[in-house]
DNA sequence: CTCAATGCAAATCTTTTGCATGCTA
DNA sequence: TAGCATGCAAAAGATTTGCATTGAG
């Protein structure tokens, strides 16, 4: 899609219409960091790099644009043990698969798998239905995630 | 077992000694906490918990205790996503079982249940193996859980 | 008797909030 | 133009650290 100017128009823009939220530059520009950057972003990272594009913004907006994308189900929320909270674009968006992640637990560092997500999927489906049954809880969504020593770490250990 | 007062000896005195940890007043009472204790419980609600039995204490005492613990395989640690850690007495101690957790995203009741998880656990050993392999990724621990409403909170909303 | 363990106060660090001002729709 | 959005500064809240003192082994 484009605009009249022959710049291409993100895809979000069409998400934030009709949605109750504005879209200003610093949603823009947070958007444009997190569909551009791989992935795992804390909140300062997101700052620094949206400060290059925009550098007026604070980081309380920051904070406060990924609360509303969190909401809006277009940033995903991870905390992978280290007191401060990653995002990464949804699933379904910009083609991003279902992984899941494993945390190096020396060297913090975060490998995305997307193998045997589709037994794990299974075995997800018929856990969840089995507890809604039993604890009539309503699961809305789930955490796997499996912590260890990635190679580096094993062979300086 | 006793000792020779009759009073009985704590698990937990045997895993202390010749480990390099000195075991302390705050110590017994923290681990005398969490051994009468349900579970999940955070570093404050011990510290309270404690400070009835043992007033002195600090709670820094308690979080570099709990440290240890979780050095020495005798407590688990999590994250339930509220940003505060919580401590439960570690699995094949005082006959807990392998369990996971719901959390209600509402009211932050957490619910634990043993169902399923021996599916689970084949799965996870398959996929760990299968990790392992590919990434050259050294599996030591992982996380499964289950977000969403309790039955009170559906109602509720 | 020695050095690990402790308590207190202060520091850290991430995230949140209050409030006056700016900007989108 | 109306209100949502923003930036700044300050607050909040959990956890950690420095340091002098205490106590376990």
């Amino acid at each position: 899609m484009f605009n009249r100017t022959g710049n291409q128009i993100p895809w979000w823009h069409g998400r934030f219409r009709g949605c109750g939220f504005r879209l200003t530059f610093a949603r823009d520009a947070i958007l444009n960091v997190l569909s551009k950057s791989n992935k795992h972003l804390s909140a300062e990272d997101i700052y620094l790099a949206v400060h290059k594009i925009y550098p007026a913004i604070g980081l309380t907006t920051v904070y406060r644009t990924l609360e509303i994308l969190v909401q809006m189900k277009m940033v995903f929320k991870f905390d992978f043990g280290d007191r401060r909270a990653r995002y990464e674009l949804a699933e379904g968006i910009k083609g991003k698969e279902h992984h899941h992640h494993l945390v190096c637990t020396n060297c913090g560092r975060i490998i995305d798998y997307t193998d045997f997500v589709d037994k794990e999927k299974e075995l997800l489906n018929q856990t969840e239905k089995g507890l809604q049954q039993k604890f009539k809880f309503k699961i809305t969504n789930h955490i796997i995630q499996f912590y260890g020593l990635c190679d580096r770490c094993q062979k300086n250990v």
